[in-house]
DNA sequence: CCAAAAGTGTTAGTCGTACACCCATGT
DNA sequence: ACATGGGTGTACGACTAACACTTTTGG
């Protein structure tokens, strides 16, 4: 390969996140308005042009850090957008990363340098956004779906621990179907991907429960 | 984002794919030999660096194209490898691909304007290759027993059928486990990807096997 | 003692697993 | 007719799904 060959220049590359929570039962997702160019005042995900000495990964939470102020998110690559012209001022392939986090660990900072008004949306009501990423957004909503499935991502959620009723709404959310709560208790006990402490939640006039934790483990058996 | 920057300047996409067969109950990989620099005369996966002007997809299938000379595969993204020295002679981040073909139906183009010795390779006995090309092998392997398992993958393996002891080998060969000859019958019938036809296989001194397809669908349910 | 939500157990049905016999072919 | 490998059914155990009552708390 010649590095001068011209079909090799002028190419950059974007990260992008869809960073979701789930607040009430709703999911919602991380966007942020821009203060600059192109798409100045704009909605848009958390994303950003890669660095030419960083790891996707790290130019990921870098972005994030700088225009969300969070850290240390769990991400999973999901797609790679590539249009050429998916970006006006030059050739930009979109590496996109999707994660879940606890929206009251995570602090946001609503304004930073280059963004304002960052905020969790509900998937549901989500404005136009800039470049193609209410395209990006669709896709990673789908394979959130998908993984929570078949994965412990929703450790991310919860890295304090959770009580059954709050994770199998958040199941019910995400996946939109109901479960019966005594076979669900069942059935997420069953994959050993958690396990019981002696904490309970606080009162609220009925019966405390009993939190529980993800253990540290990289089993694959399904959820659902 | 300043188009000028430094920090965004001097980045190019490489696109790799690790292309699988399955011969005679061994699963292969198709490697190559280098005819230029970098990595002259070593082995490598079928890659290249990314035009600017085409989706990754497309640039991907170039390159299989010119390296190998066969078109139109099947493939699924699966990682990105992005260490900023992966590659000798400017930034180059990996995006990966694999995919799984009938090797009888594809032929492969041994010697190219770039490449020589093009061929499939049990993947117990790789040698080393160029770049950072085992590592991105080790990982497509641990990739492809997923999907095997989740999908219907194979289908491009056997585009115009197979019989049920035919596809149970692959099975077995990539996922290194033995079926029960019933059992297995049952359940890859049971997930509803395959179904068949009227045709059978030609005879050698036992009892013919029917031919199967699978059908066009994208229905997710695991097969294991 | 009442309302609200958490916790538990049993039964029926479905699915997976183990296993043995018959069938179609070429020689 | 025999050797080779393909095709089928059944019974048992495990898992899944449906369902109702009891428990703990605050008010």
């Amino acid at each position: 390969m010649e590095v001068n060959n011209p079909r090799y220049q002028n190419q950059g590359i974007h990260v992008v996140s869809a960073i979701f929570t789930v607040d009430k039962g709703i999911t919602k997702v991380l966007i942020i308005k821009r203060k600059n160019e192109p798409f100045k005042g704009e909605w848009s995900l958390v994303s950003g042009a890669l660095y030419n000495d960083e790891e996707v990964m790290t130019g990921m939470q870098r972005e994030i850090k700088e225009k969300a102020g969070i850290e240390n998110i769990h991400l999973e690559l999901f797609d790679i957008f590539s249009n050429p012209k998916r970006s006006p001022l030059m050739r930009m392939v979109a590496i996109c990363y999707l994660g879940i986090v606890d929206k009251d660990k995570y602090k946001i900072l609503k304004d930073t340098l280059k963004t304002s008004d960052a905020d969790w949306h509900p998937i549901e009501q989500i404005p136009k956004l800039a470049y193609d990423h209410n395209e990006i957004l669709n896709k990673a909503i789908d394979k959130l779906k998908e993984r929570i499935k078949e994965s412990d991502l929703l450790s991310h959620l919860y890295p304090t621990g959770f009580t059954m009723p709050e994770i199998q709404k958040v199941y019910e959310s995400i996946l939109n179907i109901e479960f019966d709560r005594r076979n669900f208790r069942k059935k997420i006990l069953s994959t050993g991907l958690i396990t019981e402490t002696n904490r309970m939640e606080k009162f609220d006039g009925n019966k405390p429960a009993k939190i529980y934790v993800f253990k540290d483990s990289q089993d694959v058996k399904n959820v659902f």
